[in-house]
DNA sequence: GATTCTCTCAAGAATTTGTAAAGATTGCTG
DNA sequence: CAGCAATCTTTACAAATTCTTGAGAGAATC
C-alpha cells in the first residue's frame, strides 16, 4: 500500500510541483491550500506524514502543528515543516510547535524525498517502541512480540520478517479457523481484489520451516484444500508434549534425558 | 484508558473465573448476571466490547443481541457470542442475532483473549465497513459457517471439500424440501440447464460417507426418486440420541456407557 | 557491496472433481 | 407378480485444480 503525505501549501505552483514529484517518487498525495482544509483533510485521511508550510492564509503553519498536536487523532503523525526564512527564530519556534523536521525553501526535491523517507523510517521505529509495547500476544507455545516482529515458540525466540510476522498474527487472530488467501492479503498486505496466492504460499512456507518440527508434514500451520490456512496450535496441558516433540524433531542428536 | 467490556454470563464461576482473567489481561470489566441486567449496563456504561453467554435466564442471548443492535445507543458496540459447540439446539430459525464474532465453550481463557483483541481491532479500523455480519447456519446438528468454511457435525468439526460445503449448504437451506438436480447445479454450480446429474451423485455420496452413521442406508440425505434429494435432521430432544447412534455407529469399538 | 527480504516461476506431488461402466433399486405396466 | 425401463449407487480411474518445493531475480536495508 503507498504512503500517503499530506502536503499544505498555499502557493498553487509550488503545490503542484511539489505533489508531482511526490507521486512519481510513489507516494499517495493529498493537497490542501490553507490550514483549514489542511486540518480538515488531515482528520479525514490520518495521511503517513505531513507537509506543512510555515506561511498560510487563514491558519498560520505554526498554529494547526500544534492543533494537529493536540488532537490525538492526529498527534503522532510526523510534521515536516517547510519554511522560507532560514531564520533561527522560525526553526526554534517550529520546532516548539511540534513539527518533527524542517527544510527550508528553496529546497531541492531530491532533498525533499531523502527527509520524507528519514523522518518516516524514525517515527516508525519510534511508534512501534511507543504505542505497541504492550500488544504481546500469547496463545499455547506461541507469543508473539510486535515490537521485535518476534516470535517466542516453544519458549525460544524466532526471528521473523516484517510480513511473516504479520501473516502469523493474522493466522493467530483467527486461531482455529480457515482464513482464506483473500482475507489475508487483505489484512496482511492491504490489496483488495486480488488472485495473488503465490506470494502467500512462500511466506507460509518460510513460516513453517521456522515453526514446525517437520515442514513437509505441517502439525501447527495446516492447509485447508481449496479454502486457505488454518493455525492449531496445542493448549493447556499439550503444549509440553508438543514442545518435547518440536525439540526431539529439530535435534535429533539429543539424548532423550538430556533434553531441559 | 482502559478497555471495558461488559460480560453476560449467568454461571456465577464461569463468570468470576471470566472477568478475574480478563481484568489480568489489563481490561476494565464490567459483570451482569441475566439480560435484563446485562441491557441495563450496557446502556449506562457503553462499554467497547460486549461478551455475552448465548444461554441466559430471563432474556435469552439472542433476543438481547437482536435487542442491542436495533437500540442505536449500542447498535455499534462489537458483540461477542458465547456458544455451546453442538450451538442453538432447539433454535429452529437461523442464526441472525447480529454478533460480531462467536466463540465455542468451552474455550481457553488465551484464545479468548486473542479474539477481543481481534474483534478490537477488526471493528476499531472498519467502524463503518458496512454490515458486517456473518451468516452462520444451524439445524440441529448441523452448523455451517460459511465464512470460515467450517461444519460442525455433531459438536465436532468436519471436513468438507469446497463443493461438499456448497452442495450441503444448498440442502441445509431448504432442510426439509426436496431439491432438484437442476436447482442444484444452478446454485452449486453456477450452470444454468443441464442434465449432468451424474457428478452430483458423486458428490451426495462423498457426503453421506462424512456423515451418515451408515452410509448405505441413508437416514438424513435422503433420495427423493426421480425428484431429487432431501435433508432431514433431527431437532429439540431428538438430536441427542441422534448422536448417540451416530457416535456408535461410527466407533463399533466403544462401550456403551463409556460415551461421553 | 553484502545481506536480508520479497516476489515470481516451473516442475512435481497431492487433492479434488468429473466421467463412465457395472450392478442394485425403484416404479410402472401388463 | 414378473418384466422392463428409468433412476440411483458404487467403484475405479482420468482430468483438472490446487499445493509444495526449490531456485533465483529484483528490492530494500544495513
Amino acid at each position: 500500500m503507498k504512503i500517503s503525505i499530506l502536503l499544505i501549501e498555499d502557493d498553487r505552483d509550488m503545490r503542484d510541483l511539489v505533489a508531482r514529484h511526490l507521486e512519481h517518487s510513489g507516494f499517495d498525495v493529498q493537497k490542501a491550500e490553507d490550514g483549514i482544509k489542511g486540518q480538515a483533510l488531515a482528520l479525514q485521511y490520518s495521511p503517513d506524514l505531513i507537509l506543512l508550510d510555515l506561511m498560510l492564509p487563514s491558519v498560520d503553519g505554526l498554529t494547526l502543528c500544534q492543533r494537529l498536536r493536540r488532537d490525538e487523532r492526529t498527534s503522532n503523525i510526523p510534521i515536516l515543516m517547510i519554511t522560507a526564512l532560514g531564520g533561527l527564530k522560525d526553526k526554534v519556534t517550529g520546532f516548539n510547535s511540534g513539527a518533527d523536521d524542517y527544510i527550508t525553501k528553496p529546497f531541492d526535491l531530491e532533498e525533499l524525498y531523502v527527509r520524507i523517507k528519514a523522518l518516516l523510517r524514525r517515527t516508525n521505529r519510534a511508534q512501534l517502541n511507543s504505542t505497541n509495547q504492550q500488544e504481546i500476544l500469547n496463545y499455547g507455545p506461541l507469543t508473539l512480540v510486535p515490537e521485535r516482529f518476534e516470535a517466542i515458540w516453544f519458549e525460544s525466540p524466532v526471528r521473523l520478517t516484517h510480513l511473516e510476522f504479520e501473516l502469523l498474527h493474522c493466522l493467530l487472530q483467527r486461531h482455529g479457523q480457515t482464513v482464506s488467501p483473500a482475507l489475508i492479503l487483505k489484512e496482511v498486505w492491504g490489496y483488495e481484489p486480488d488472485d495473488d496466492i503465490e506470494t502467500i504460499r512462500v511466506h507460509i512456507r518460510h513460516l513453517r520451516t521456522k515453526l514446525e518440527p517437520d515442514p513437509r508434514k505441517p502439525v501447527y500451520i495446516k492447509t485447508v484444500y481449496g479454502a486457505g490456512y488454518c493455525l492449531e496450535l496445542p493448549i493447556g496441558s499439550q503444549v509440553e508434549t508438543a514442545r518435547q516433540e518440536f525439540i526431539q524433531a529439530r535435534n535429533p542428536n539429543l539424548i532423550n534425558s538430556a533434553v531441559d
